[in-house]
DNA sequence: GGGGGCTATGGGGGG
DNA sequence: CATAGCCCCC
């Protein structure tokens, strides 16, 4: 065992120290925010390692890839290497590596295709359409999430239909057919080899259910010890599959849930309070340990969020407090126009840049909805304050993006129709409307996917040749994803498509931007191809295919895209925002109809959540925090006028700051132009002082312990060891001290210096 | 089969 | 306002 540099258990208090050392049995922790929820979780980790618990036998289930990313390298500190054997991941992303290696044990192929919401409402529209459903009375959002409710609930299509309530809501929605939706939809996705967001839980927990003896006894030894963070946020499904994990003869039942029910803000994709408020009912002795000292915030922060939640009905019993007593009151900028507060956020991130000397990745700006930030865009970019903006039209879902995406989905998985459907035609190859209906009728009735369809009928005349070239081309795609990395397949599927010659022939701004954005996503595969760094589990052979790379960007969570390194205000909407702290924060728009929500207003169920949201933004700030409205802005093309929120009425006199702002020092600017719509690209890999062209790779069988190297990356290091895998430890320079990175000497890009 | 232009409609949060 | 879907015409 490796030796401890200090000890963990000294750096926490009474309550997170007992619920860190308490590892056998069940386990609640409800923490507050800003609590040291993210510490207990890793030294209560650190803490099974150290007690002898094989790191392979710990499952830890978090909110987004890059938290799991980073408790993994906070463990790494205390106990060393071996924490990278732990599985750890969202749930999605760990379920979907597990059904990578054994979908086809529930009738799917191994390489199957994750559907994302788009997939699921083109799909939706398409048989709505073919079972002479109106689609404007059956809109396919709505009927999505009827579907995606009904997964989450563990009710197939057959139980839908024999179930009252719901059929009985959507005779009363009037779509009385959406259990036929479902049915077919579900069918669709199995016969395709797809699964979309809520299959991935599904699927994993049929998987289980359905094998008792070998895979699920398998998964049960293998997670003997399950931690989960933001419990409050997951569903019934969810909850299931755990209890599928942890529930069988001679158990320990070692499920450790963290957890605040004041931070749930996900109960529109099916999450349910419940789960918390039943855990002490689901496992007999569950200890529960409160954490309510809050070490981010200062005292006016913490004092308004109390204030906030008392108004909503229901809560387990916490007090958050905190003893910092230091800090400035929260400011309110009350303006008249949406472009106003505009400026007036970026005076008062300019102002805060002087007077405090904070950086830019210190300050966030946060909104109800991402429409919200074109405005601080506008202004900031004026300003020249670096930003940067998560989430809402992400790179990913940019058409040409998803266009290209969706050529390698196809050579990946030929059966995934709704891709197919996609690139058919485009470029255009003459393969018109009547054809492609005839082919999904011909498919619906045989019950096989378009592709075998294309395959396997014989067509006449014209569609004849033209269905055939198509077919060649993705055969061709085939061959190269077989016979060469990502990325050279990527390469070859962009040209050969036509894509990238359609794009370059529009010679517009937003054209060249396109090109930009393909060359981006090249760009990023081959970085994927190329990186040599092991930031996953060791016990897990590195996949560095395009089914790989197709199946990390579907799995990708807003916060993963975060790139700490640059400098940048962030701007993202209140969800994204959650389990992350700023110096700084903005909480802006806080008008009614906009935060809350106009679609919450007539449920106070549903304004408790929009509460408990504004709750989850405030308590983001450790230092300053502003508030904003505006009596008017525009939406959907019109001036709107609102009045502030009831939610800013709802905190207390003695948090706010009451001075009168000084008229804003920078009224000369006028009103921001609107710029063109710039391709917002992934962040690069920062830059280093390395010369490229002096750089010379030394070959993998040269490299030894000991060596002093120079990466690419990471700059100066020294080999510290060479496992049997040719997986080097490196300790970088320019890096932590403590941090070793391991890089694979198979791809590495180092060089030996003497 | 392809293209252009018009209209209606949505309108939030995201794995 | 943006966009999807539709109709109509070539």
């Amino acid at each position: 065992m490796q030796e401890v540099g200090f000890s963990y258990l000294s750096e926490l208090n009474e309550k997170q120290r007992q619920a860190v050392e308490h590892i056998h049995g069940p386990v609640m922790v409800i923490a507050g925010p800003g609590s040291g929820k993210t510490r207990v979780l890793t030294y209560r980790i650190a803490h099974l390692i150290n007690s002898g618990i094989a790191p392979w036998n710990i499952l830890t289930l978090t909110f987004t890839n890059k938290a799991a990313r980073e408790m993994k390298e906070r463990i790494e500190k205390v106990v060393g290497q071996r924490a990278n054997r732990m599985w750890a991941g969202t749930f999605h992303s760990i379920f979907a590596r597990i059904l990578r290696v054994e979908a086809h044990l529930i009738g799917y192929p191994n390489d199957f295709t994750i559907y994302d919401t788009d997939d699921s409402k083109s799909l939706i529209r398409e048989i709505t359409k073919t079972l002479g459903l109106d689609p404007k009375v059956y809109n396919n959002g709505a009927v999505r999430s009827r579907i995606s409710g009904a997964k989450s609930n563990l009710i197939t299509p057959k139980l839908y239909a024999e179930n009252d309530d719901l059929m009985s809501l959507d005779r009363m929605n009037r779509r009385p057919m959406t259990y036929k939706i479902y049915e077919k939809y579900a069918a669709r996705c199995k016969r395709a080899g797809a699964m979309d967001f809520d299959d991935l839980l599904l699927q994993m927990f049929r998987l289980l259910y359905e094998n008792p003896n070998d895979v699920r006894t398998k998964y049960q030894m293998q997670f003997q010890y399950l931690l989960v963070d933001e419990f409050q946020d997951t569903n019934f499904l969810q909850f299931e599959i755990l209890k599928l994990l942890t529930e069988y003869e001679g158990s320990q039942q070692n499920i450790c849930i963290v957890g605040d029910d004041a931070q749930s803000i996900y109960s529109f994709r099916g999450a349910t309070i419940e789960n918390i408020l039943q855990f002490e009912n689901s496992y007999m002795n569950v200890a529960t340990y409160k954490l309510e000292q809050n070490y981010r915030s200062t005292q006016s922060i913490v004092e308004a969020a109390n204030s906030l939640i008392k108004f909503n009905k229901n809560q387990i019993q916490k007090k958050i407090w905190t003893d910092r007593l230091d800090g400035d009151k929260i400011k309110l900028i009350k303006v008249m126009t949406d472009s106003e507060e505009g400026r007036r956020v970026a005076d008062g991130i300019l102002e805060q840049k002087n007077r405090y000397h904070l950086a830019n990745k210190e300050i966030a700006i946060l909104y109800r909805t991402n429409g919200q930030s074109r405005i601080f865009e506008e202004w900031l970019r004026k300003y020249n304050i670096a930003y940067r903006i998560y989430g809402g039209t992400s790179f990913y879902q940019r058409k040409e993006v998803k266009d290209c995406i969706a050529y390698m989905r196809l050579t990946i998985n030929p059966k995934d129709d709704e891709a197919l459907k996609r690139v058919i035609n485009y470029p255009r190859r003459g393969i018109g409307k009547t054809t492609i209906e005839q082919l999904i009728q011909i498919a619906d009735d045989n019950n096989v996917s378009i592709w075998d369809c294309l395959t396997t009928i014989q067509f006449n005349g014209r569609a004849k040749q033209k269905l055939g070239k198509f077919v060649q081309l993705i055969q061709a795609m085939q061959q190269h994803a077989q016979a060469e990395n990502a990325y050279k397949a990527a390469l070859f599927i962009v040209r050969q498509s036509g894509i990238i010659d359609l794009l370059k022939a529009d010679n517009s701004i937003e054209g060249k931007g396109r090109v930009e954005n393909v060359t981006s996503l090249l760009d990023g595969i081959q970085e994927f191809v190329e990186d040599d760094e092991i930031v996953a589990d060791e016990a897990i052979p590195v996949d560095k295919s395009m089914a790989s790379f197709l199946q990390t960007i579907s799995l990708m969570t807003d916060q993963d895209e975060n790139k700490d390194n640059i400098d940048t205000v962030t701007m993202m909407s209140v969800h994204a925002a959650k389990g992350l702290e700023y110096k700084s924060v903005f909480v802006v728009g806080l008008e009614e109809n906009l935060f809350p929500s106009f679609m919450a207003l007539s449920s106070p169920d549903q304004i408790d959540e929009e509460r408990r949201l504004f709750y989850v933004a405030i308590t983001r700030a450790e230092q300053y925090l502003t508030l904003s409205y505006a009596n008017s802005r525009y939406q959907y093309g019109n001036m709107r006028f609102n009045d502030p929120s009831r939610f800013l009425e709802e905190l207390p006199e003695s948090s706010m700051d009451n001075t009168v702002l000084k008229k804003s020092p920078s009224a000369g600017f006028g009103e921001p132009k609107i710029i063109g719509n710039f391709a917002r690209k992934p962040a690069k890999a920062p830059v280093l002082q390395i010369d490229p062209s002096t750089f010379v790779a030394t070959a993998m069988n040269k490299i030894k312990e000991g060596d002093n190297v120079l990466h690419l990356k990471f700059g100066k290091g020294e080999v510290l060891s060479i496992d049997e895998r040719f997986v080097a430890s490196i300790r970088f320079e320019q890096l932590n001290a403590n941090a070793e990175k391991r890089i694979m000497l198979q791809y590495a890009k180092l060089q030996v210096l003497d």
